[in-house]
DNA sequence: CGACCATTTGATATGGATCAAGCGATGTGG
DNA sequence: CCACATCGCTTGATCCATATCAAATGGTCG
């Protein structure tokens, strides 16, 4: 299963927030050095599945490197893409004992997989650990919250909104180098692949964006787009 | 701000698994006397604000009788609908320091009020308190990606998946008595208050249901409604 | 019983889907 | 290193589901 046994970036930091650690409870710094044993970097090659939907949600995964997507097949073969998640980003996050969203890798990956039960055993005697389980549903949440509110609005709104919101996550230098492809974004926004171009292509015309390949995305004017999202 | 003082409902069963108990750890029970002198219930009026969207998040509601809805109204006066909650249900549950969504009552209603940092304090001595908190986030996630769903289908569909929902939640005698109005409904769905309407009509029209009222739907071939829902 | 408000029903408009080419970027083999 | 094939994206034409606008009906409450 594990392409790789390297344990390297499995380090400490591998839990968001778990750095502060100002909170000497028992087992907090004795366990950390069993959270690098059993974290494991594995890569993941561009479209291949991750985890599928009912299976054990025996990991949790946080991405070192690419990206990855969540989704959903409807039976009459509709696609919904829950979220994108990117460097830094922890995802497999479940109440139930299975995954209620299939997994795949965007690009090609490398993701860190951290067992469940150590987790739960860790939180059953570190609060803190407990609490940062419970924050990463709760931002899980929130994310599904605005996606709600992003299909109730119209196409250019969905689509400004997008691209506003990956700018947050991974601008560099005025650009943004999208990961995933206009089907990916289609389905994540409920829209077609001919209509997420289209309003694409409008955004150039009104001057707000550039596209110098499909992928790269230069943000030319954003109170453009920020005027549009409603 | 209380509109009654009378404690009786606040019994040890406001909290939902809190009955199971069998886990006697240290100020569990102690706390158990905190718990029915920190809720108290409250009667809200039909339509009357419970709280506001970016209020602070100090309390969390489970309803007793009647029902409640959560909402966000966009700049431009559309309004989305989170969730409904029936009794039994708990909602108010943030990770943030304030509410996200805004709180009304559906009908009139009388629901329990809890105070969150009395829960926080209860919930870091006590695991099983602190996994129920988590459990609560969890339940709402789940809704919250169903409703995703819900937002790609048909109009059919999810008129269809609406009162299949209703059913499962308060259907009695082979009636659901719906607490809520059509523009409601189509706040939830994402559709228009004429689209609900002509889509009930519709499943009268092909004996799915029938309406003696508008708020009384009566399930007359629910296999019609399942073979809807995509 | 009467008035009001919610709901239903009808007619028309429209945003986005669907169907259908065309274009361009990427990658491969000669 | 270049020609060509493939795949993904863009653009165009048409259609359809749902919104919008408008009116009629019916349930509820004083």
């Amino acid at each position: 299963m594990l392409t790789e046994t390297t344990l390297q970036a499995a380090s400490s930091d591998c839990w968001p927030g778990r750095a502060t650690g100002n909170e000497p409870s028992v087992g907090s710094l004795a366990m950390a050095g069993a959270l690098e044993l059993m974290g494991a970097p594995m890569s993941f090659p561009r479209n291949v599945e991750i985890y599928g939907e009912q299976e054990p949600a025996d990991y949790l995964y946080k991405v070192i490197s690419g990206a990855a997507r969540t989704y959903k097949v409807l039976i009459d073969g509709r696609r919904q893409i829950g979220a994108f998640y990117l460097p830094g980003d922890v995802f497999g996050v479940e109440i139930g004992d299975e995954h209620t969203f299939s997994a795949e890798a965007v690009t090609d990956a490398r993701i860190l997989v951290l067992k469940r039960s150590a987790m739960a055993a860790l939180a059953a005697h570190d609060h803190e650990v407990a609490r940062q389980l419970w924050m990463l549903t709760g931002r899980e949440l929130q994310r599904a919250q605005n996606h709600i509110l992003l299909l109730i609005k119209t196409a250019s709104e969905r689509v400004a909104s997008f691209v506003l919101e990956m700018a947050e996550r991974i601008e560099s230098s005025g650009e943004v180098e999208m990961p995933m492809s206009r089907q990916d974004i289609a389905d994540y926004l409920g829209l077609t692949i001919e209509t997420v171009s289209r309003m694409l292509t409008q955004f150039e015309n009104a001057a707000a964006i550039a596209l110098p390949t499909p992928k790269r995305i230069v943000l030319r004017n954003r109170e453009v787009l920020k005027r549009l999202i409603a």
